[in-house]
DNA sequence: CGTGGGGTTGATACAGTTCAAGATACGTGG
DNA sequence: CCACGTATCTTGAACTGTATCAACCCCACG
């Protein structure tokens, strides 16, 4: 492993407090590797045999039903998944492939739950991700059950921008099929939906969203520090 | 606090592996409330000050948006909530309320971050609930984005026959209008979607709900062990 | 009895999906 | 570097699922 690499894991809020000597030992038998894009990394069912971080790149986590996807979720780095299934030591309930070449730091998981019970400071840390991730799903889950399809996407619009510095540019860092999955709808109900924030403050080609009118924007939107907050 | 009582939240997985005196430690400052039904506990928005634990009766987690609430999650005895928002020391996400006349055991927040800090049994069970409740929401989530209201309806049926013996006959435990909420659907649906699936192997008066011929209901419902799993 | 809330039923409207075709972008190989 | 082929995206039309609005039923409860 690089030394960059394992500056910006230790880094992680994860590893960021425990002693050197612990986070040797956690890392120990793991190994980092690269993949190019569209690799399934985790298939939903497999006993969880590894924490994953991803150092770089862009990953999805997603499931099926009969000949349905979803996505659950889209993680850049950096970020583990899934840690609740390494915790539980039980099989995984969604899958995992890359959107773009990316680099995972795979981590034995008996590693992680023998060095969670040896120190408290990790342990500390491990429950605080685990609950940030409960809180990040329940928000999703009010976002899918209480808005339309157009709110989700001009939150959403809001959201990606603010996480890209508030520049009123939006750069979608995935295919648009996969927002679409991301937010509960076709590509098609997507691609109308887009077109039709074109009348509440937004503009776009492409990949690039731009945020002409946020006033407007907002209206549609109605963002709630209940549901988008920014953790 | 009842001796019975203080035998039952003793034997929730949360605290079941803990030492005597860490218990009387943790569970010092709490109390044990009666409510009448259809008592709001918490609001989202506020700062989580307690873990609640249902002693007996049953609690509705939801959650509002504009005009709008969903059903999150419907709890029975003995389960706590909610414990992210304990762990992380900050707002709800959700609301509670009692759909029953209920016991509801509350103990103070510092206590739990406390204890956990100290006693690393605690920290293990604490994890494992939350990682637990982690998969649970995932699987709600699941069953949301890739299942119709009629399949969501039919699994609910299946599922909530086995947690109440598998007896072939299904008694709802609070209204109709919530399970409708729950299912992400509106009480005239639901009614429209019970009265269909007489046709596929139920039959139902009121709050009874009987399986007259379970394979028809599983070729409807389809359950999966990765969405609706005993857990 | 009356009253009110939950539940059902019906008619209508809308959101979202599906199917199909056309346009655009993109990577690949010549 | 261009031409080609494929996949993504868009647009249109028909259809399905679900929501909304309104009337009505029924039972529980005062």
């Amino acid at each position: 492993m690089r030394d960059s690499d394992r500056t910006v894991i230790r880094a992680l809020a994860l590893f960021r407090e425990i002693a050197e000597a612990e986070f040797d030992r956690l890392i120990e038998g793991a190994f980092l590797q690269r993949f190019p894009m569209h690799v399934v990394l985790i298939n939903e069912g497999e006993h969880a045999d590894f924490l994953h971080i991803i150092v770089e790149g862009v990953v999805e986590l997603f499931a099926r039903y009969e000949a349905r996807e979803t996505t659950i979720e889209i993680l850049q780095p950096v970020t583990t998944f899934i840690p609740a299934a390494v915790v539980r030591d039980d099989v995984y309930l969604k899958s995992a492939r890359t959107l773009a070449p990316s680099r995972i730091l795979m981590i034995p998981a008996t590693n992680v739950r023998e060095m969670f019970g040896r120190d408290p400071v990790f342990a500390r840390a491990v429950v605080d991700e685990v609950a940030l991730r409960y809180r990040r799903l329940v928000r999703a889950l009010k976002d899918q059950k209480l808005r339309t399809g157009a709110e989700r996407l001009a939150n959403w619009i809001l959201e990606t921008d603010r996480q890209q510095g508030s520049r009123g540019r939006v750069s979608m860092p995935y295919e648009k099929r996969t927002l679409s999955a991301l937010l509960g709808m076709t590509p098609e109900n997507l691609s109308r939906t887009l077109a039709s924030l074109t009348a509440h403050g937004i503009s776009g080609n492409g990949r690039e969203i731009l945020i002409s009118d946020r006033d407007a924007l907002l209206r549609c939107a109605r963002p709630d520090p209940l549901i988008d907050g920014p953790e």
